[in-house]
DNA sequence: ACTGAAGTTTGATATGGATCAAATTTGACG
DNA sequence: CGTCAAATTTGATCCATATCAAACTTCAGT
């Protein structure tokens, strides 16, 4: 913990060091050669660290940076003038934080820290400038832009044609399988959110989400205590999913 | 109509004049100046005209393009292996179709014709390109696919947390200064889409839609006649809305 | 103008999940 | 390690909206 704070206080002196990062397989690393990598370590600001409860950025706030997940994870959601909240995605390490507000002044939502989160940070205006030396990268962001409104898409569909169980099941399929890219377990996972956070993004309420975890704890389906989850029958989990599409949630 | 079909023949051949298009404030051209301009005129494909339920792309076919609405309307839905369908816009002229395909193999969703249509076709690859050299255009797409995103998890909101009377009244405010800001009426047009396709949009059954529809009515807060509609009380409209954000709906 | 199909409206009934209430568990912090 | 607040679970009840059924209207095609 001491060295994680040094690490946040020298952050900007410190050159980042994307092509030792073992995210770089997940995040925009990936969209860029070896050699240019030199480049997007130019622009991140790395190893920023958060803890639980504390906002990356508010929504309405002026908005200057992406920011990718290192480790830990994050919650976003907006936030109407009356008051409701509606969570609009967790975020996981690798994943990346503002696409929704790449090009606009402000931060459409607000990001918040589940646990303790490092993130590296990317100012959007440098970003830009640099995809346009960069095309892979540029084409990058435009696929995760893209992904990002079909995964939104996808949530609406849950949203408005899913029974509870199969919005559930759908959002424990789709963290195991973002588990599993990160080479952890895909079915013995521990949640990194509340029942409540669940609920808000499911459309649904606490005491319902509750409820399902406990039928399908009764089912034999999945093992829950807290946060603590196994999944014991991914097949029968996936048959509840019935036809919804499993990668469309986040 | 024979002039029509004559404009979509010679198309490709023909140059492009978004310069003297009267979207130009609307579409793409608004983020390009004035000497630039041509060199998108040089990548757009004109004037291709599509028949009342024609699709101009379909879910899961190779991505090629993004499409700019010149007249007329559009709907764009996505379909799971089930066969279930989810609305996931609607797009009047100057608005761009097929962002959330703008970087993946495939397009996301399938684009219908809800009326007799002319869009412009934009080849994803050489709009990828020009992105490159003009800074202005790039930052306009980057804009455009935030707003994207931002309008869909407004619609995962209103789907997740208002009852069928808000979100009928949030998609009538939607197209009310949609249709304003194309100098058309804002309290008296026609409704584009069917009323099944405003029900599954909206997450709702038909005979839901209908019903509120004529609950307004009976409440003098719009007259509707089929397609037609008159929004004669706006501001209790708005009041239906609550604090849903009125403009995230499309 | 005629006709059948599709779209829309209206009514009656059923239900999944919200809401209200309260007990139980967990976990942060002194 | 004890305490109190927050999170989770469980139970009872209610309601908005789906669903089922059927009449009515609109409209495209002949």
């Amino acid at each position: 913990m001491n060295q994680a704070i040094r690490l946040h206080q020298v952050a900007s002196p410190l050159k980042a060091t994307c092509n030792k990062c073992s995210l770089s397989n997940l995040c925009l690393p990936l969209a860029v050669e070896e050699n240019d990598l030199e480049r997007l370590e130019d622009i991140v600001l790395q190893g920023k660290i958060f803890n639980r409860g504390e906002h990356i950025f508010d929504q309405s706030t002026s908005s200057k940076s992406c920011f990718a997940v290192r480790s830990g994870s994050v919650k976003t959601s907006i936030i109407t003038e009356g008051g409701d909240e509606q969570v609009t995605g967790f975020f996981m390490p690798g994943e990346l934080i503002g696409l929704d507000s790449m090009a606009t002044d402000n931060y459409a939502c607000t990001a918040k820290v589940l646990e303790r989160t490092s993130v590296c940070e990317f100012p959007v205006a440098k970003l830009e400038q640099l995809t346009r030396k960069l095309p892979e990268l540029q084409h990058h962001m435009y696929h995760l832009m893209s992904q990002e409104i079909q995964n939104s898409h996808q949530l609406a569909m849950l949203l408005s044609k899913n029974t509870a169980e199969e919005r559930i099941a759908a959002l424990l399929l789709s963290l195991s399988s973002r588990f599993q890219r990160r080479r952890m377990s895909p079915t013995n996972f521990s949640l990194p959110m509340a029942r409540n956070d669940i609920a808000n993004f499911l459309g649904l309420a606490v005491e319902t989400v509750s409820r399902v975890f406990t039928r399908f704890q009764n089912q034999g389906i999945i093992k829950a205590r807290g946060r603590e989850v196994e999944l014991l029958d991914v097949e029968a989990l996936q048959r509840v999913t019935r036809d919804f599409a499993r990668q469309g949630c986040r």
